[in-house]
RNA sequence: GGUCCGAUGGCCGAUUGGUUAGGCACGGGACUGCAAAUCCCCCUAGGGCGGUUCGAUUCCGCCUCGGACCUCCA
């Protein structure tokens, strides 16, 4: 399966070319660990999960990286604040974005730094930086030298005369050039630090990316992913970084970028009063996780995505579609590989997700047909061939497929009865016994008062099941 | 102000130089004691103005609107 991408570095897509194909190389910017996981935390993670379960499939062997930024201002800041010691801060979080993403059912990357981990690989950074002069020490700080580098900008398609005259910072006096960033600046007392050539001191965030995907993915790698606002200045200093302080011609070969998520319209801020977390969908209920991925792979990874609770609403209705064909008794059959690959064909081009999903509701419904009747006809005029529809093989791909997709994982009847614990079956069998006798009065008295807890009752040619709302 | 991206039905969202997938909602039907589930049908849309073309939603230009970024945001 020939994989194609829209590369952020020369705005186009291309085929995937592995530098290695028999070991596929992958690093995604993870969380800054200082508060839990808001809803724009969860694309990326949700959508190089996809890529990752997809490269998986596709090569023998992935490594995904994907890291835990546990050393930042913004921790230091949020410490100071709350008076918790920064190490309960970063750890507790650590746990909740774990948690929160298996929640989400995003598989673990297969190697997760710490920044913390690699204070070596940043200080040897520097020093290469400082001794191939792309970067100097002033003042405790180490600053890269934007001028050093003639391709600095390339990635987020600016120019240095562009980014000069956009910079609305103040520039710190120690800096030779207005576009300097800092490598490693000085801790006081009170601040983490490190002893380091320039005294005690901490890395500055853009050098800590450089260092962790150097340690566990080499100097050129394949695959950097992140969010679509990290492309300037955090992925072109990634980049500036790497490539002057290795001298290779570059730092990854693709670099993928999702877009943002916005609420109800608009970007999420606490000062709007939208800002949610992952954990606020959660408490929805158990079915929330599975329905805020389907939300998040219902849309291309680089288009913006609107959420909104009806959205969400939305997502779990289709798939108390899925289950409920899964629920539904199947014979064992072969899966037929052409469906599989049919669902997922679309992934391979630029991981197009919606694609994707709308092929495994097709398969859905040649599952339903087969088991409870119905023309295919609709169907087939959009796979490649008439398949016909056999009890359990759509089934079978359509559980295969969603693997991919990381979706459908559940067991059937859990999710549509789970959320409590329910005795229905004797109301059932209660139910029963006055449809026997014709007492459509007592029986649908019994399926209203049911209805009324959430329980919804669907009477079928094998009996009587049940369900939540 | 600069750089870049986008605009498809009531809503969400793909594909495509030649009758605009699919989903949700709405409406109708089959099935059902009535429902639910399922199936069938219906709903046939491409911001505005130009250009290229036999033909443009698709390619190009301009405009409008929305979004991202412009030095530590996923």
């Amino acid at each position: 399966m020939q994989l194609r991408f829209h590369n952020s570095l020369t705005r186009r897509a291309e085929d995937f070319r592995p530098i290695d194909p028999a070991h596929i190389r992958m690093y995604v910017c993870g969380p800054t660990v200082y508060d839990l996981a808001h809803l724009g935390n969860a694309r990326p993670v949700v959508v190089f999960d996809v890529l990752a379960r997809l490269l998986r499939r596709v090569f023998p062997h992935v490594t995904y990286a994907r890291n835990i930024t546990d050393v930042d201002d913004k921790i230091n800041a949020r410490a100071r604040e709350s008076g918790e010691p920064i190490g309960a801060i970063t750890a507790r979080t650590t746990a909740d974005f774990h948690a929160d993403m298996r929640a989400l059912n995003a598989l673990d990357p297969d190697v997760e730094p710490t920044a913390t981990g690699h204070i070596p690989e940043m200080i040897a950074l520097c020093e290469k930086l400082i001794a191939r002069g792309h970067a100097y020490a002033a003042e405790g700080h180490v600053l890269f030298s934007v001028g050093s580098f003639p391709e600095y900008g390339k990635l987020s398609g600016r120019s240095p005369e562009d980014l000069l005259a956009g910079a609305r910072i103040d520039v710190a006096p120690y800096k030779r050039d207005a576009g300097d960033f800092v490598l490693w600046k000085p801790s006081d007392t009170e601040t983490p630090g490190w002893d380091s050539p320039w005294g005690r001191g901490r890395p500055g965030w853009h050098i800590e990316c450089s260092a962790m995907s150097w340690k566990h993915l080499g100097e050129v790698f394949d695959i950097h992913g992140g969010g679509h606002d990290l492309i300037f200045p955090h992925h072109e200093n990634e980049v500036a970084q790497s490539v002057c302080a290795h001298g290779t011609q570059t730092m990854a070969r693709y670099w993928l970028h999702n877009g943002m998520l916005l609420v109800d319209g608009e970007k999420m801020s606490k000062s709007l009063g939208n800002f949610l977390t992952v954990r606020d969908i959660l408490a929805r209920g158990p079915w929330a996780g599975e329905a805020f991925r389907y939300l998040l792979l219902r849309t291309h990874y680089r288009s913006s995505l609107d959420y909104s609770a009806a959205a969400l609403d939305e997502c779990k209705a289709e798939l108390d579609d899925f289950y409920a064909m899964l629920a539904r008794p199947a014979p064992e059959a072969r899966t037929p590989r052409a469906m599989v690959d049919w669902v997922l064909e679309p992934l391979g081009d630029d991981l197009n997700t919606p694609l994707a999903l709308a092929r495994l509701r097709d398969l859905r419904t040649l599952e339903n047909i087969a088991n409870v009747g119905g023309s295919p006809a609709a169907v087939h005029a959009r796979t490649p061939e008439a398949w016909h529809p056999v009890p359990g093989e759509a089934r079978a791909a359509v559980l295969e497929a969603a693997q991919v997709l990381g979706l459908l994982w559940q067991d059937p009847a859990a999710w549509r009865q789970g959320g409590g614990d329910a005795d229905v079956d004797a109301a059932i069998a209660a139910r029963l016994a006055a449809r026997a006798a014709k007492n459509w009065a007592e029986a649908d008295r019994i399926r209203d008062a049911l209805k009324a807890q959430d329980i919804i009752l669907e009477d079928g040619p094998q009996g009587t099941t049940w369900r939540r709302a």
